[in-house]
Order: C-alpha cells, then structure tokens, then sequence
DNA sequence: ATAATTGCAAACACTTTGCACCTGT
DNA sequence: ACAGGTGCAAAGTGTTTGCAATTAT
C-alpha cells in the first residue's frame, strides 16, 4: 500500500512541526488548520493521525481527564527508544522526560528482585513536575 | 445530603465484594449484576460508581486502551496511603502492586537531584508482570 | 413529607465507518 | 487507469443529564 502525499497529511506534519512539544487532540489540530485556513474534515484528520501514529511519526497519549487521544510529534523525542526507558510526565505542561540514565537499571532490578515485577516501559508514566514547572 | 442505602448500592457494592481485586468497567459491572438477577439501569450504575469513587470506597482507572474507566474495591489496598508510593500495574492480570519500600525514596530522590523532576504517585504507574504472570 | 435515588430516553463528546467522489501516481 | 485519500453523513462507544416516578428516611 503506497502512500500517496497529500495537502491533508503536508498540513497536519505542518502544525506538529510547528508545535513539536505540544501533546493535541484531534480536535485541536483541526481547529488550528482552520484559523490556518486549512480547512479539512475531523475524519480525515483523525485518519492520518492514526496513520501517522502506525508510522511512528506521532505518538499518541490519553489526555489526562480520558475524555479523548492526544498526538505529540514524534520527532521531538528523536532518537529516543522508548520502550527501554520510563517516562516522566509533567503535570503541569505535559513535557515528556525520558529517563535514559543507568538508574533505570536499578528501578528494574530492585522491582524484580523485590516484588519480582517484570518492568515494561510501554505505557509506563511517572507523573510529576518538571524542572521549569517544579519552582512556583 | 444524607446517603440513603439502596438496593443499586449494596448490590453493586457485594459485586466489588465478590471481586475484591478485579477491575471492572460500568457495563461489566451492570452486566455481572443482570447475570445475577440484579436488574439496574447502566445510568445508575454509572452514577454509583461515581459516588462510590467520590466516597473512596472504588478506585477509578482508565483501561488500558483507553477507551473507558474500570473501577477496583478499594478495601483491596485498604491501609494504603496511594498518594505516596507508586504502582505497578501487571499488564497480563491486572493486578496493582504498591510500592511501599523505602526505594520508593531513593527513586523520587535520584528523579530530583537528578533530572530535576518532582515526583507525585497519582497517575503514576509502571506496567509489567507481576510474580505470578511473569513465569510463563 | 421530602430529599435522595431510580429508570428512561435523549443528549453528549469523541471516534469510526460506508460510500461516492476526487487526487496522486 | 487505479490505488489511495477525502468529505459527508450516519453510526458507534462510553458517559452524562433532565425529568417524572419511586423509594428511603
């Protein structure tokens, strides 16, 4: 199944590239092509959001309240591999922090060896605030 | 507002009982209910659930999928402080496992000193397999 | 008596789908 | 030409709400 490009697909990548650390929902993107004067359907939008999702060049959460999916663009956390690492999740702004460093080695290892949990990283989420967010 | 005890109410509140570590959504619980001869209206379920979950008495999550809330006894944890120690949830059985040993301190300690991040416990959940599920 | 709770149907928000039409290759 | 993408309207989910009827106190 070859991909065709399309203004739909160009215009979506567009917003995420000028929002690259922002986490939307679908509605949001729709919203923001429009007062762009893109104007597509939700559909279309929800359609390549999934797509681009399969192709990894999204990555989609649950909003906070679970009322609906956001979409962060992938390629702010580019050459992350994210399922050998927790995440941290800012409460306050939603800035993903990958914890990359060799004390994930130890959370894994005191969870298996103490409560002989297997760690898996995928969907895995340490809420909490940020660096900025932290000092107010 | 005085809580009167209804029927809707001690029922749904034994299926909890009779499921301690279960999580559930509405419609499992308004189906397990009707398998029973407990005829309820799904609204009323949902809005027992609400109340249970305000009066602590349920904990709400969202499933996996996110795709709807699931509900857990909360007398199943009951002694935990959950706003103080992070979870690990098995993703094969569903099982939630608190973290209350004192590692707990060094993880949010190295997050701190180290990336800078505050951690708080709600929301908060590592997947894995428990002891149980991992040996297959 | 009267305040809380229920059932029902309708409304909601978000997401998905069928289908005819359009576009990129 | 034809596979893939789009718009539109309709359908689907899970959840909430207004309201009249019912039930617990």
């Amino acid at each position: 199944m070859k991909e065709y490009s399309t203004r739909a697909k160009s215009d979506i990548l567009d917003f995420f590239k000028e929002n690259p650390h922002k986490q939307v929902s679908a509605s949001e993107v729709f919203k923001g092509l429009e007062a762009k004067g893109s104007h597509l359907n939700l559909a279309t939008v929800y359609r390549n959001l999934d797509r681009m999702t399969d192709e990894k060049v999204l990555i989609k959460y649950k909003s906070v309240d679970n009322s609906s999916s956001i979409y962060q663009f992938a390629e702010s956390m580019d050459g992350h591999d994210c399922y050998n690492h927790l995440h941290l999740k800012c409460r306050s702004c939603g800035r993903i922090v990958h914890l990359e460093c060799d004390f994930m080695k130890e959370i894994a290892g005191h969870l298996f060896e103490h409560h002989g949990f297997t760690v898996s990283c995928e969907g895995s989420v340490i809420m909490g605030l940020c660096k900025e967010c932290g000092n107010d």
